[in-house]
DNA sequence: TTCTAAATGAGAATAATTCCTATTGACAAA
DNA sequence: TTTGTCAATAGGAATTATTCTCATTTAGAA
């Protein structure tokens, strides 16, 4: 890991930020939650250490929801469920995509897999009631 | 299904190029293939019209790729690999999302699924030989 | 014909994301 | 300590996909 200099806090203080949510957040939910520790963080930066993340497979992104991407710190294939009106994106820990899928994929079309991703989009219980 | 007025004849013409294509292509593309037969037809009426298919259910997303929105008049749940070299998507057609999943989802939750989707995405075939 | 409502074209407006540049921090070498 | 170098950042400008606005056109009914 990188030494935690003030150099490196605040990139570090977005990956834990990631990690300790389960809520799929966006850019700007991050930046406005390190706002707090770090009044001068900027988006840019949030942005950034995002994308570098995403590179080096410490987070995924779970897509765009109502234009907006979301991110995940829980890079293990599992399953999502999107709701369209409330824009909610909760885990669905139940089911499990077969590692073996990702190999038999690969054999299948020769390309080289490096995450999946499954999700239901629809309209969450809470929206039901509440229409 | 609608007259096939002069007035309804370039929205027809989207949902044909959609179904007419396996290439889940973007708004932009659809638009550029409709130039050649309506060259005054604007961007604008593609996005309209692809937002208005979607809420009706005659085609789907398949989310954004490289930021981009990809449309696919295929909807029945299946599997697409995507690629992140080159952004193509295909389909995996081999492979088979059981429709019982859906109501799995629904009961476990509460909530009411209308779209699934399942992707792996990663390096095709192509873009993994010539790098 | 005249009226109304829907569909469109053209381009402006919006908003998420990326890019640019000056500045700062860490660290190593002198 | 001073200096040099390189990466990380802040701040804001730039980009770009998408949505919105509004004047115009069309279909179809009265």
């Amino acid at each position: 890991m990188e030494p935690k200099t003030k150099h490196f806090k605040k990139r570090e203080a977005i990956l834990n930020c990631l990690r300790s949510t389960t809520s799929h957040p966006t850019a700007e939910w991050v930046h406005a939650q390190l706002k707090a520790e770090y009044p001068d963080i900027s988006l840019g930066t949030v942005y950034r250490n995002l994308a570098l993340f995403k590179e080096q497979g410490l987070i995924i992104s779970v897509g765009t929801v109502n234009g907006v991407e979301r991110f995940d710190a829980d890079t293990e294939p599992h399953v999502h469920f999107i709701c369209t009106h409330c824009h909610k994106v909760d885990d669905l820990p139940g089911m499990i995509i077969p590692e073996s899928l990702t190999a038999d994929v690969d054999r299948h079309t020769g390309g080289r897999t490096e995450t999946c991703s499954l999700s239901f989009t629809g309209t969450c219980r809470e929206c039901l009631s509440n229409p």
